[in-house]
DNA sequence: CGGTTCGGTGACCCGCCGGTAACATCGGCG
DNA sequence: CGCCGATGTTACCGGCGGGTCACCGAACCG
């Protein structure tokens, strides 16, 4: 898993590295630890450890443990934005959407690193801009299914809005569930069953020309 | 030393209280620091100060701020798991239950209070009681209602419960979506278009016999 | 009216951790 | 070689905040 490693991996310590390379190295330990402590539990002394350094070379680095964090979470909710915006510019096929969407949650659910827990388990929730950076996160999610709701049924935004909302947190609540359960259920299968039902749910609201008779 | 007190000190303090009210002042203090700080950002003395009294109160009526933080928490976790319980329980008609479980959802995050922060936006799940009782009270919801699917449609358990994963997170993310965004649709409407989406969802698997063919 | 009790307080302690200053090396270059 | 500027290190500071101690005063009771 890891990257091919220098074949001189000595007993001594990591031996001097150019900045960019110290820099990625560093923000690879951050999420390692973030992610298994949180924010508030990690120290910073925990991540230069992890990365086989002392302390001030992060601040060498980064400002502080919070910009620290922030760039981190910025990579992540961007990434899943990015992973469902594919899906839905992807192709016209709206089941085909519907299965790429979910597809894209459970990918970045079950990527590597865990990082998804940055994203909807910080514990920094309280802080401004961490809150701004996954509220905007969400919502391009969110406005992007909209706005194929919108287009495909009529429905006026603010509905468009809810329904698609409702539908990231079926894909994201089903895969987080998911995962610890791998084992008993595949991906593939899984996937299959939470798009057949968001698409049964959400394809019948129908192409209409005036949206204002869909919640009976 | 110091001169005596500048004894322009105003009026008295709080009123004596006897224990037991005290205490619930004390509970509704944290509630609101807590759910206006979060767990980390929140200090002792701002709930002590919140209710008039100072900080030794505090650990007069709790052995410590992690307790006083699961007491509230596992209450408001009941509490929604008891609304979906009586939701699921409280009719034959599915359809009603899951405009029942939807309900139960928007009015437990429309609540007073804003508590239901506690439980969705815990900024101290990395400790391990409390992922343990947040964790216990989802398994409840999702299960309730995975009983009800596994009957009436003949999917095994997994299943089940996978799509009713789906189902509390479409009705929780769709509840806070709207929550800021009340002025526009009103609860009503807003849980009869979320319902909708969910039935016609998950009435698409209909009754079998045997639960192996759902998922293609 | 003396004393016991119980609700309540100001002041303090101390461990943790983010952040920093001063010092140590490595390696390239003229 | 001897300088210099990056890269790193050890050791420290400071304050924030959870938790505690010694004390106070109102009421109640005999």
């Amino acid at each position: 898993m890891q990257p091919p490693r220098p074949a001189t991996e000595p007993p001594r310590r990591t031996s001097r590295l150019p900045r960019g390379a110290r820099r990625l190295q560093l923000l690879r330990a951050a999420q390692d630890v973030f992610v298994a402590q949180g924010f508030h539990a990690a120290a910073m002394d925990d991540i230069a450890d992890r990365a086989g350094v002392s302390k001030p070379v992060l601040y060498q680095h980064f400002p502080g443990k919070r910009e620290l964090y922030l760039a981190l979470l910025e990579e992540h909710v961007s990434e899943l934005a990015d992973r469902v915006g594919e899906a839905m510019g992807g192709t016209d096929d709206n089941r085909a959407r519907v299965n790429g969407a979910v597809g894209a949650y459970f990918d970045f659910i079950d990527a590597e690193g865990e990082a998804f827990r940055l994203v909807f388990e910080s514990d920094l929730r309280n802080d401004a801009d961490v809150r701004s950076i996954v509220d905007r996160g969400t919502e391009v999610c969110v406005e992007a299914i909209a706005q194929v709701i919108a287009a495909d049924t009529g429905a006026d935004p603010e509905r468009a809005l809810l329904l698609a909302s409702g539908l990231t947190g079926l894909a994201e609540t089903s895969a987080r569930w998911w995962l610890p359960r791998k084992g008993t259920v595949s991906r593939d299968e899984a996937v299959a069953l939470m798009s057949a039902l968001a698409w049964r749910g959400i394809s019948g609201f129908p192409r209409v020309d005036d949206g204002d008779h869909l919640a009976h």
